[in-house]
DNA sequence: TATAAAAACGATCATACGTTCGTATTCTGG
DNA sequence: CCAGAATACGAACGTATGATCGTTTTTATA
């Protein structure tokens, strides 16, 4: 046999795309052989090679997508929100949602830097930093404004993102606690620790 | 050539376990081979065997080590100390010091979770429940003495516990900020989100 | 000091890995 | 409707992997 009927370059993307957050998320990139890629997905393991570049360059693509896609949605979020104390909560709702909505990715973009090739995992970084930076920018306006107490800005915001993103190992979105829920406690965890 | 003069199983043992916490903290448990391990303590690769069972046991012993070590530390640190907000102060400083300290087996403690099969996981995931019930306690007892405010106890629990643990991911001890700073504005951070 | 246990070597096993390639089939733009 | 591009197959490549084994040398015990 050979081409498959119905087949499509960018749908199988796609489901490879797929596949691949699903069982990186399970057992971790490099536990995952294109092997079982492949049969996820339905295809031949030289098959794969119609659609990506290397293992690498896939990992690559799925983090990179999610960061780009992380930062244009949070800006999108904040965008016409003015002041620090209304964008401080914007950015808490924001975050967790996203975090519970894009569980893998979230994981993998943190877990699997390490997988990433140097050149890599520099850019993946630098986008990473980037969105850090609009948390500091917040707390940092809300410091000017004498709205928020803050020791430390730069750790309060490593603090803070570490609290807000470790529900992606726990929550289930099936359990106990419903999402409006999960916000508000993180919420007001997080703005008495910071309101002055 | 066979047996090496002056080896003595304990110090071998202790030297597999010393380069395998390094490699797999730099690498990832599925990136280590038992060739780069053994490379690494100065042996053949099959030499290992004399002093593991198995790779897969080879983890699950640096883990449960770590966890062992990490409940009777929290344990001594605690004893003695009776009001809530004396003992969320202390378990505060013990996590981060001994966080700070033990960088390497708490990131493999955690991110390596998934690399157990599944009966070694649920060991390491009874111990690691222990360890959150001690915070739990702590913020149990505080709340009933109404000297803490708390929305949710687990959901707080595991909020602080991600905000403590974060730092393993980003703080370098050669860097700005000295050990007492972290330690007091993570402090400060939590109690603030915490106290009535 | 004789002897068994411990520890290391080096070769080797079967298997799995990422990737490449020639070929066959299907899809699509002119 | 036909030609070339796209997509998939299936076999194969060299390499790496976890683990085993027989053998040899060192250590420790009695």
């Amino acid at each position: 046999m050979s081409r498959t009927a119905g087949s499509s370059g960018k749908k199988t993307l796609a489901a490879i795309h797929e596949a691949g957050l699903d069982l990186i998320h399970e057992r971790g990139f490099e536990a995952v052989s294109l092997r079982h890629l492949a049969a996820r997905v339905g295809l031949q393991p030289g098959s794969l090679y119609n659609h990506i570049e290397t293992k690498q360059d896939l990992l690559f693509d799925l983090i990179h997508n999610h960061m780009v896609t992380l930062l244009q949605s949070v800006d999108a979020e904040l965008d016409g929100i003015e002041y620090p104390l209304a964008r401080l909560k914007a950015f808490i709702a924001f975050h967790l949602t996203y975090h519970i909505e894009r569980k893998r990715e979230v994981f993998i973009g943190s877990s699997e830097l390490r997988s990433l090739d140097p050149k890599n995992r520099k850019k993946i970084v630098a986008l990473r930093r980037a969105y850090e930076e609009r948390l500091c920018d917040i707390l940092k306006r809300g410091t000017e404004k004498r709205l928020f107490k803050i020791d430390d800005i730069p750790v309060s915001a490593y603090a803070i993102l570490a609290m807000l993103t470790g529900i992606c190992t726990w929550y289930d979105a099936k359990g106990r606690i419903d999402r409006k829920t999960l916000i508000d406690i993180h919420t007001r965890l997080v703005l008495q620790g910071v309101l002055k």
